[in-house]
DNA sequence: TATATTACCTACCGGATAACTGGGTAAATA
DNA sequence: TATTTACCCAGTTATCCGGTAGGTAATATA
């Protein structure tokens, strides 16, 4: 599974958080409720989510989540790669310690590349606001 | 990980098997060690690609598995199919008794349809023969 | 007929990861 | 001071991937 339910938490979180009045901070608890996910499981993601700047957090009362761009502002890519750590679909256009062995000979790793950058363009090219809209 | 090595070893062993003589039977030994894949394992991939009318297979001495195809009669989204089970990269996708409970206000479920689509046509445009040339 | 070679079948196993859950601590406000 | 919030860490359960072990059935050759 390329995209599991971290990432797509986090896109649906990012998308409720767009149709919030502007500037208002909003709870976690409200939004897990809204979204009916577990409030626990989206408190590590969107610790993720606010050590990347993507969100602003305010502890203590009257504190709470919000967004500090406008939804365009956030492509899908962005969040998935952070939430996910990786988007590649296959381990085989790793680099570094964790290359193939085989990525000399493989006849299929260009092929393996070239959907590596296909996937990549297309996450890219959609923003919050374009799930917002349905664009 | 939308590809496993169960479905990449299936393609590494069919583009090994259109590289051999032409109607000759090969052994999965000889397979397992040119490919350096656990023989026990490629077992299991064979099988279903066997189940399936993708190769031929021959018992006994002399035996082993030929492709019954040109190269480019297979396309690399078949292979995968039959092996991963499916290539949907979300589960937001799926029909039936597994379908999302919220799919009929999801607002990103148009965007994973859209990437079906597009990883669908990826596979399907993509033949055996493409990998042994390298198109 | 006996034996070797091959495909096929069933069951199991260890490790990793996904998707949570529980129990805290730290910061901010009323 | 009490309450509300974000944040941190450790465990848990289930699933699945990749692989192994030990057989049976089919075919050829000596």
């Amino acid at each position: 599974m390329i995209v599991s339910t971290k990432g797509r938490y986090a896109l649906r979180v990012m998308v409720y958080l767009a149709q919030q009045p502007p500037g208002a901070y909003i709870p976690l608890k409200q939004v897990a409720e809204a979204e009916e996910i577990s409030q626990k499981y989206l408190e590590a993601i969107m610790t993720i989510l606010s050590k990347a700047g993507m969100v602003e957090a305010v502890h203590g009362k009257g504190g709470g989540y919000r967004l500090n761009r406008p939804p365009e502002g956030y492509t899908v890519g962005s969040i998935l790669k952070l939430t996910e750590g990786s988007l590649a679909p296959v381990s085989c256009t790793a680099e570094g310690p964790a290359a193939c062995s085989r990525s000399d000979c493989c006849p299929a790793l260009p092929m393996w590349e070239k959907l590596d950058r296909m996937i990549d363009g297309f996450f890219e090219s959609i923003t919050i606001r374009d799930l917002l809209t349905g664009t």
